[in-house]
DNA sequence: TCGCTTGAATGAAACGTTTCATTTCAATCG
DNA sequence: CGATTGAAATGAAACGTTTCATTCAAGCGA
């Protein structure tokens, strides 16, 4: 039972009750915990005894308080959900816990609300830094952000590199890729389905698809784009639905991102339309059910972890080069992976 | 710019700085912020004002420091790259929204010690309280954690009432189902792919796996158990190896989860053993993934989402509670769903 | 006009740490 | 033996809030 000068109204232990305990000033038991060296053996042992024995655990608020710096990076994703974010998270949080800093992750939901919700409770926590996926092309919530002073750095987007650092993949190469590969087997009607056009990912996956359409000699309406409100399986599947009512319906099609593409397929899948037979089919990131699916899918994969990981390091390269930081942008190739989803036609 | 009162180590404005500016007293900003009605209209708006133009963040650590309460809730489940565990993460985000509350998720990777580490952790940071999949059967990662006050509610784990309150679904319920639903089918060697033993879930699911065995007659040995060190997909690759070599080799495999399922499904399907004509195949949790899967996958479903929110609520009914909470367990039965991968074996 | 009430604002204490200048005390040196 | 050093411990200030008892001023009824 702690006694002297014990919080009264949480019943809480403090350090002043250790302190009194175990017959040695407050900052002695400060120190025994953070600086053991400048406490004698005798005294720091006896400190940590009455810590156990009292239960102690230190205040990580009064700590933030006083010393100022928070032990804290957030991480904000567009879509926990998508297992390619959930990678991203590993990679940052492997390199983090290097510089013993935590990872709080949030997802945003795709909603750019949602985002400046989460910044202003990451600005109240002053967290250590933030990396994150934006919700908004604009860029307005990381504007209005950036006047709390505290770095943060953009993940799956390339970003001009006087703003902040960045790593990315280029999504326009990963677009050009996965639709070459479309075009070049010889399709002639293709599509692709893109998530909100709010978001930079799908926009510039479409430019490149765009221009592998366009570098085969194919006519613009050759594509057809279709535009979901989400980038989810279930949204996937309303797009297939939507896809099944084109006439000429097209015989390829390259979806913003996986769960966009194993949704579709399932679509397919209902109404008789065979993979890769009748439609040929590429998603995007390469998630690990991407290979388990249904029809094995043809992928961009996107080095998820090492994004992550590379992210983290570039926040704290930033929050310890202090002044003299100059902001950098990694930009990672895009991979296409063949898999059944697109095995050449027979003829 | 900041003046009077300013910090002057880390150049952020205080409260003190919005007084100032204002000219009203440090009370009266505090008061504007957070009672607004024992504010006049006129100053309230004076103080909006200039915490606008200086861009004033209240700083959450001294706030939380003062009024002793938190307002976050941590969820730690075991592993993040299980969909599973993301849909329950989105139904307590959801509760816990309703009464302003953020949720933290963090992972323990099945590992005993990380828990610990979390737990001491959300110790630090005074969180309000923890929704947790436990790492260890033990429990003594909880049962030391318990001395801080801070009440935790366990989650997919059947928990006796007198320690905390919990959610969960039957895990011998669920385990029973599934091996049912085979040996019914007439297999009679069957195999049961299991996760780590020291997890609760695993076991219990054998539990019923036996149960189901016993029930229809056949012997003990019909059923085969093989132990993985991890419940995901590249373990499920590995069981699928080791499957194999069994002699003679078991026409039906239940998994303890469907990430098992999906990577023991493509070691099948590399190795070109037919599911489900050569193989039957269940997994457990009817993840998303499981019904765009190579071959669709019969699952044993839980209710992610509604255990995510329940969990939740229970906690945050036992904050109110107080002193005559009385812990609750809610059970949810499992449910089977039934699909390709154990279509009835052709004779 | 005087006391009373009420609404608004104030001032200071407290929350639990860290940090730093200061004190204490024993050991070492010339 | 007095002066000097160094290690160890101390005490108090500060961090940015919230909260509460207090003050202040204006409005009101008698």
């Amino acid at each position: 039972m702690p006694t002297a000068g014990s919080n009264r109204r949480t019943g809480e232990v403090s350090i002043k009750d250790v302190a009194h305990r175990a017959g040695v000033s407050i900052g002695t038991v400060s120190n025994a915990l953070n600086r053991p060296d400048r406490v004698s053996a005798d005294t720091r042992s006896r400190v940590r005894a009455v810590i156990d024995e009292l239960g102690y655990v230190r205040s990580e608020s009064a700590r933030q308080l006083r010393s100022g710096d928070s032990r804290m990076v957030a991480l904000l994703v567009l879509d926990i959900g998508n297992p390619f974010f959930v990678a991203l998270s590993r990679g940052a949080e492997r390199a983090a816990r290097e510089h013993e800093l935590g990872v709080m992750m949030c997802h945003s939901a795709q909603d750019p609300d949602a985002e400046s919700l989460y910044l202003s409770m990451f600005a109240e926590q002053r967290v250590r830094g933030v990396l994150v996926t934006p919700a908004d092309t604009t860029g307005s919530n990381l504007l209005a952000f950036r006047r709390h002073g505290i770095p943060y750095v953009f993940v799956d987007r390339v970003v001009d590199s006087d703003d902040a650092c960045s790593v990315s993949v280029d999504d326009v190469a990963g677009g050009e890729l996965a639709m070459r590969h479309l075009v070049e087997a010889g399709h002639e009607r293709v599509a692709y389905i893109s998530g909100p056009s709010h978001l930079a990912q799908c926009t510039d996956r479409l430019v490149g698809a765009r221009r592998a359409v366009a570098a085969t000699g194919l006519p613009p309406e050759a594509l057809t784009v279709l535009e979901t409100t989400r980038l989810d399986v279930a949204s996937g599947r309303d797009a297939g639905a939507r896809l099944l009512g084109l006439r000429p319906r097209p015989t390829a099609v390259f979806c913003a991102n996986d769960l966009l593409a194993l949704g579709l397929l399932q679509a397919m899948f209902d109404a008789g339309v065979r993979v890769p037979e009748d439609l040929a089919l590429v998603g995007y990131d390469d998630i690990e059910f991407a290979e388990a699916a249904a029809v094995p899918l043809t992928s961009v994969r996107q080095p998820a972890e090492r994004m992550g990981a590379t992210a983290a390091e570039l926040l704290l390269r930033e929050t310890e080069g202090g002044r003299e930081h100059e902001h950098e942008s990694v930009i990672y190739p895009p991979e296409l992976i063949v898999r059944r989803s697109t095995l050449p036609r027979r003829e």
